[in-house]
DNA sequence: GCGTTATGCTACGGTAAGTGTAGCAACGGA
DNA sequence: TCCGTTGCTACACTTACCGTAGCATAACGC
């Protein structure tokens, strides 16, 4: 993994692509990355609140990817505390929530 | 979180909530899941060339990954070979087209 | 002051997942 | 027959993630 200063895809791991598109792929395709955009959908959570949320899963990893969504400007913490989406974050989870309905969908045709 | 009968959830590895939503949010957020259903947007990739477009990934992660999204019936193996997306793969494609767009804007806002 | 509770965040040992290289059997064309 | 391609797998290694515990800080009631 040579790491020779990429300014943006410093943090996107397998795809050394530059294209934006592989880097959100690369990002969201990352353990509870989609389920906090997910989680916080409706209201801020505070970090606990967020863990619960995701089945109690573990603070290291949450705690990464919340960091990761933080530098990529999808969420943000608070001045009292709590996490919440910014208006770009807000953005991208618009285009999660549809997946809501697919999901039923989905799950009737499989196991029906 | 009971787990009447999970026939289908059984592969869903962390969430064990009996959600479609969580489900699919966890097996979208396994690595090369989005980037598989990307690749396949246009036309059906061999196993190889998918490989090629996937930035040469490992190829055992990418089987797992072909088999999983295959038994969610997402993607199937056509008859000449090469894989392709199904209409219920489709669908979930066109959710994930939007990305793009996205992407560039998002792309814009953080590095420049 | 003290103790309690909650916040965001981190350490650390163990397990699971992904990587990279090599190779398999099966099929088809020259 | 040899060659190239297909889908797919074995194996050792590295990385990511899990689970538990704990830190520093801050806001409350007493």
């Amino acid at each position: 993994m040579t790491k020779q200063a990429a300014s943006k895809t410093r943090s996107v791991r397998g795809s050394r692509s530059s294209r934006p598109i592989m880097a959100l792929l690369d990002l969201l395709g990352r353990r509870w990355s989609l389920r906090i955009l997910w989680e916080l959908r409706d209201a801020p959570l505070t970090s606990r609140a967020l863990r619960s949320a995701c089945d109690e899963a573990s603070p290291t990893v949450l705690q990464t990817r919340l960091t990761e969504l933080r530098e990529a400007g999808f969420i943000e913490l608070g001045e009292g505390g709590g996490y919440g989406l910014t208006p770009l974050g807000r953005e991208l989870c618009e285009m999660v929530l549809p997946l809501h309905r697919f999901a039923e969908r989905w799950h009737g045709k499989t196991n029906a």
